[in-house]
DNA sequence: CCGGGCTGTTACAAACCGTCACAGTTTCGC
DNA sequence: GCGAAACTGTGACGGTTTGTAACAGCCCGG
């Protein structure tokens, strides 16, 4: 259904174990002994504000994970899938609210073990702190998005990160897309209206195909990046990176 | 000038020492031994894409972090003041380009040597945790900031963190923006017309006055405050928050 | 002291996206 | 299997923000 790999999501949040998949020792190992416990489509797991005293392994499902303002706007700073942790964190409270997308399937650890875990394995720290880096890198890409990318391409860059991440390196992969427009939409800084019109251009541009209700094909997966507003090209390290940038901005 | 205080920024760049600012070893003591740079208002620190060769921190003045989309739109992520560091992460390359905005001194440490100091120290572990935990914090503040706010609410809300940083418990803080308009602009997701419209409006309800040309005076806290959206009262944890939530979110 | 360049401000028209409204479809509970 | 509720898609309209432009203020050097 879902596939164990991850996406881009933030806060103690953490993604995949990818230096270590199959390490001895590895943060995944670590709530092995623990019990599996299920919550239910709209459930929550915690509530921002709540006394912040587990850590989570999300073993099977989707999580969103958000904040509301008071007056009941909503933003999803998040989706967690399967491998990535929840409630990472050092702050006595939660600063945000996860519910589940889908059923799902948790690890529960105790937070202060969790932490003396950490601190007596030097295996298991740099694991922790790679996690974290790669949660900042999704912060600041989804920073851009929001600031800067317009609606179609807010779109096309949330189907390509999870194209890439379910689809592999398939050409034409099957995304499936489990969480509703509204929560699209609160991920984005759109509405479901945008949400909606965008989806259905794209459609009629040929780039994605409806294939069931949750879940569509990406026909053409290079017109997709480029309607992300990403220099995707993959060689934008190094030498000439630096060259460029100063072109733009000389100051 | 510049207060030795901190505001919200992301990156491996890191906030204030909260917990320990004069305990026998701090991060900040890392960087002690180290030479003293200066680099000139408008002069880059690195670009995005050079690979990541140093971690810094910033002795002096204020720093702008930044990504560029391939046409040109710039977002800047977050400022850096002193006390903050830049460049931790584990990544092989920079994923953002760092400018000094005003005139600003660094001391510089070897990335290698840095993560086996934080390997090596369990003091200096829980440090640099928790600052990444406030970046990541910040980091979802701005999310909230950009997926949901109004200009008029942006401004307000960065003023106001400017303002409780660097004028402390003052009842009408003077408030030092070095930043110029675009910059405030790239960092809000607005134009620099829409910063300045707002800030007029702002000055004109009295909120704020000018001061000098980069500093203004918070005639208005509360008003600020509310301006900027947040529930900013400080009982929004335990107990009463979490049927808040169900409340307004039932599902 | 004066002039050029940059930053900041204001005005106006236009675009994008949000709001409102409604219809079609799926899902869920009984 | 049925009905109600939730979710989705589409259109018309309007508002906030943008973009363009012109102008004013400040800093710099000549």
């Amino acid at each position: 259904m879902i596939s164990q790999a991850t996406m881009s999501q933030q806060h103690g949040a953490v993604r995949r174990f990818a230096t270590a998949p199959s390490q001895a020792v590895s943060l995944r190992s670590l709530f092995g002994g623990q019990p599996l416990e299920t919550f239910e489509t709209g459930m929550a797991i915690f509530w921002e504000g709540d006394d912040a005293r587990h850590v989570f392994e999300v073993v099977e499902g989707v999580l969103r994970v958000f904040r509301i303002l008071s007056d009941g706007r909503r933003v999803i700073t998040g989706f967690l899938y399967p491998g990535d942790l929840l409630g990472v964190s050092l702050k006595d409270h939660y600063l945000y609210t996860a519910e589940a997308v889908t059923r799902t399937k948790l690890r529960r650890y105790e937070h202060g073990r969790f932490q003396d875990e950490i601190n007596r394995s030097p295996e298991l720290r740099p694991q922790l702190f790679a996690c974290l880096c790669d949660e900042m890198a999704a912060a600041q890409d989804q920073m851009v998005l929001l600031a800067r990318k317009s609606a179609e391409e807010r779109v096309a860059s949330f189907l390509l990160v999870i194209a890439r991440r379910l689809g592999g390196e398939q050409k034409h992969p099957v995304v499936e897309i489990p969480m509703t427009r509204l929560d699209m939409a609160d991920y984005l800084g759109l509405t479901i209206e945008t949400v909606s019109r965008t989806m259905t251009r794209l459609t009629n541009c040929g780039v994605i195909a409806p294939s069931s209700r949750h879940a569509i094909v990406v026909r053409r997966l290079g017109q997709l990046a480029v309607l992300a507003g990403e220099a995707d090209d993959g060689d934008n390290h190094a030498a000439g990176a630096g060259a460029i940038q100063q072109a733009v901005w000389p100051n």
